[in-house]
DNA sequence: GATAGTCACGCAAACGGTTTCGTGTTGATA
DNA sequence: TATCAACACGAAACCGTTTGCGTGACTATC
C-alpha cells in the first residue's frame, strides 16, 4: 500500500528543493528545461497529484459547494441537484449534499458543519420548518461571513442574495385559464399549508385567473392535503361534497392520488374532471391517464443556481454593495391525457 | 463583512500564544482555569470555529466521504444516498455526491477528483458502462492508495473490498414461487441487458424457482427492455405473442408500463395476469392497481454501507491482510393489488 | 578586469491548526 | 538558602502547497 507521493518526496529523491519541484510542475519559466523535464517525468511516473486539502488551505478556496435541500427522495429536488452537480463538475467543483429533512435544526446544523471552511458557497432551498418559523439567522450568519449563498425555489425576501425561482404564479394562472377556456367553472385547488411560499404563489395565480375572467373565487374549492399521509379519504369527501370539473394540484403526487379517487368514483378523466399537476416526474408520465403537468425544469434551475453561485465565488472584486440577481425559470405546461386539448 | 476569526487573532488580542489558545479551547489541563475561561469566553463571543481545512490537513482526515452513483433521479439510489447521508452525518461526516450518469469516463473522473485528499473513503455503485467494460482500474488505484472503498448493489468480484448487496436471487426466487404456488405457469421475466449483475441475479432466481418446481424455463418468456425508451410497443407485441399469466419485472417502471399495456389490452389484474416489480417507490405505491413489489430497503443499505466505510476509515490498525465483509440486505415482498393473496 | 545582468534555483513565510517539548516562575522542602 | 517539582505557558515543528524574494554562478559589456 503505497501512500500518496508529495512534493517533499520528489524533492528529496531528485535532490532539489520543494519550491523547485512545485515550480517545475507548473511549468514555471524560472526553472531550466532540463530540470523541468526530469521532475515532470518523475512526477508522472509516480502519478503525483497535488493534495487538494493543502491547496485549499493555501488558496482559501475549496472548490466545494454545499447544497442543502429539504428532501432527496423527491423528483424535483433531485433534478435540481442533478443540474447543480453537472454544472459544478464541469467547472471543477464538487458538491457536498446535505438533506435538511424539512427540519430547521438539521438545516442549521448542516450549514454550521460546512461553513467552517468546507465549502466556498451554498445553494439551498428552505425547509418547511424554516419557512414556518421564519427564522433565517443561520443564513444571515453565513452571508455575513462573506460566504456566497444562492436560494432556489423555496426562497425568502428576508435574505439578500441571489435567487432562482419558478414563475409559479404565472404558470398557475395559465393552467387555470386553460381550464376556464375549456368551459370549466368549478375548478379545485389542491395544495399544502400556505407557509410554503411556492404553494402560496400558485394559489395567487389560481385566484388571479379567476378574477381576471370574472369568476368568483370559492374558498370551498380549495383542499389542503398533507405530505406523506393517506389523503384518499379526504379527497373522496371533497369530491362528494363539491361539484368539481377541474383540479389544479400543486404537485404530481396529489394529482395522481386525486385522479385515482376520481376514477374509483366513476368520473371520466378528462371529460368529467380535468387534472393538471406540478412536477413532470415519473408519476405524471406513467399515470393512467397520463397527467398534464407543469414542468419545472429542475435541471435548468440547478444549473442557473450553480452558475450564479460560482460567479459570486470567483468574483474577487471587493465591492461591498452587491447587486443581487433573481433569475426566473419559465415553467411550461406539458399537455397529456388528463386535460382536453 | 467580518471574516472568520482564527487562533492567531485570539492570541494577539488576548496577548497569549497560539498554542495556549488552542489548548485552552480544548480544555487542556496544561492551562490555568483563569486563562481558559478568558479565552473560551472570548472565542465564544466571536463565535470562533476551527477551520476544517486546516484541521483536515493536520489530521490527514477530511471527515468527508465520496459517494459515486450512476443516477440521482432514481428512487432506489436516492434512498440509499439518504441512508448514507443520515448515518454519515450522525457520525460527523459530510457526503460529497458524484453522479456517473452510467458513464465509465465520468466515474473515473469523479474518483480522480476526489481521491487527492478530498475524501476519506468511497461508497459507490458501478455505472452500466463500467460493468460492460469490466474495467476496474480506477477502483484498484484507489484501494492501492489505502483509501477505503465500499461497493453496494452493483458490485464486482474483481475488487477486494467491503460490499453491501441485496439477496436478489433469493427474493426473485420467492416472488416466482409465489406465482407458481398461485397456479401460474407462464411467468414472464421483464429485464434489462444482462451486464447488470443485479438483473443477472434476479434472472437466476427466476430460473431456479422454475427448475425446483419442475417447470421448464422458456426463453421466449423473457423480455428485455431498455431504460428511458418507449417500450410500450414491444410490450404489446410480447403480450400478444405469448400467453402470459404472471410477470416479474426487475424494476417498478417496467412493471407499471407493462401493467398499463395489459390493462389497455383488456386483461384483468391480478386475475388474468399478476405482476411483481422491484423497488418500492412512488410508482409502485400509486399505480393502478397498486403494485406488489420487492422492497430493497435502500436506506438500510446506505446506512450499512456508511457504517462499513466509517469503520474502515477509523480503524487505525496497520494490518495488511484485511478481512473484507459482504453484508446482505434482506429484501421483502410487499403485497398489494397486482397479485392475488 | 571590474561591473552589470541573467539564469536557475533555494530560502522562508504563509495558509490555520495540533502537539511535543522546552523553559521561566513559583512555592515547598530540606 | 540551595534544590526541585509542579505549574503555566511559549517556541517550534509539522501537515503539503504556493510564491516573493534573495543569491551564487555564469556570461556579457565596456
Amino acid at each position: 500500500m503505497k501512500r500518496k507521493i508529495t512534493l517533499k518526496h520528489i524533492a528529496r529523491e531528485l535532490d532539489v528543493s520543494i519550491s523547485t519541484v512545485s515550480k517545475a510542475l507548473k511549468n514555471s519559466e524560472e526553472i531550466s528545461a532540463d530540470t523541468k523535464e526530469k521532475i515532470q517525468a518523475f512526477a508522472k511516473f509516480y502519478n503525483y497529484k497535488p493534495n487538494n486539502i493543502a491547496v485549499s488551505l493555501k488558496n482559501k478556496s475549496t472548490k466545494n459547494i454545499g447544497v442543502v435541500i429539504p428532501d432527496i427522495v423527491h423528483h424535483f429536488f433531485t433534478t435540481v441537484f442533478r443540474g447543480i452537480e453537472l454544472y459544478a463538475n464541469a467547472k471543477g467543483y464538487n458538491v457536498i449534499a446535505c438533506v435538511s429533512d424539512e427540519s430547521f435544526a438539521k438545516e442549521v446544523l448542516s450549514m454550521e458543519m460546512l461553513s467552517n471552511g468546507s465549502v466556498d458557497g451554498f445553494i439551498m432551498s428552505l425547509s418547511a420548518e424554516t419557512q414556518q418559523k421564519n427564522d433565517f439567522n443561520h443564513l444571515k450568519e453565513v452571508t455575513a461571513q462573506g460566504i456566497p449563498l444562492v436560494l432556489f425555489d423555496r426562497v425568502t425576501d428576508d435574505i439578500k442574495c441571489d435567487k432562482v425561482i419558478l414563475n409559479d404564479k404565472e404558470i398557475a394562472y395559465e393552467a387555470v385559464t386553460k381550464f376556464i377556456d375549456g368551459g370549466r367553472r368549478r375548478i379545485a385547488l389542491v395544495t399544502t399549508e400556505s407557509y410554503f411560499n411556492v404553494s402560496e404563489k400558485r394559489s395567487e395565480g389560481y385566484k388571479a385567473a379567476h378574477l381576471d375572467h370574472g369568476i368568483p373565487v370559492n374558498e370551498d374549492l380549495c383542499l389542503i392535503l398533507h405530505h406523506k399521509e393517506i389523503n384518499l379519504q379526504a379527497i373522496k369527501i371533497f369530491f362528494e361534497k363539491q361539484q368539481i370539473d377541474a383540479v389544479l394540484c400543486v404537485n404530481e403526487l396529489f394529482a395522481v392520488q386525486c385522479m385515482g379517487v376520481a376514477l374509483k368514483m366513476g368520473f371520466q378523466i378528462p371529460e368529467d374532471i380535468s387534472f393538471i399537476g406540478f412536477t413532470d416526474g415519473i408519476l405524471s408520465q406513467n399515470a393512467q391517464p397520463a397527467l398534464t403537468t407543469v414542468a419545472q425544469h429542475g435541471e435548468k434551475m440547478g444549473a442557473v443556481a450553480a452558475e450564479l453561485l460560482i460567479n459570486r465565488v470567483e468574483d474577487d472584486s471587493q465591492e461591498e454593495s452587491i447587486n443581487y440577481l433573481t433569475e426566473i425559470i419559465e415553467a411550461t405546461l406539458i399537455e397529456r391525457d388528463s386535460t382536453i386539448n
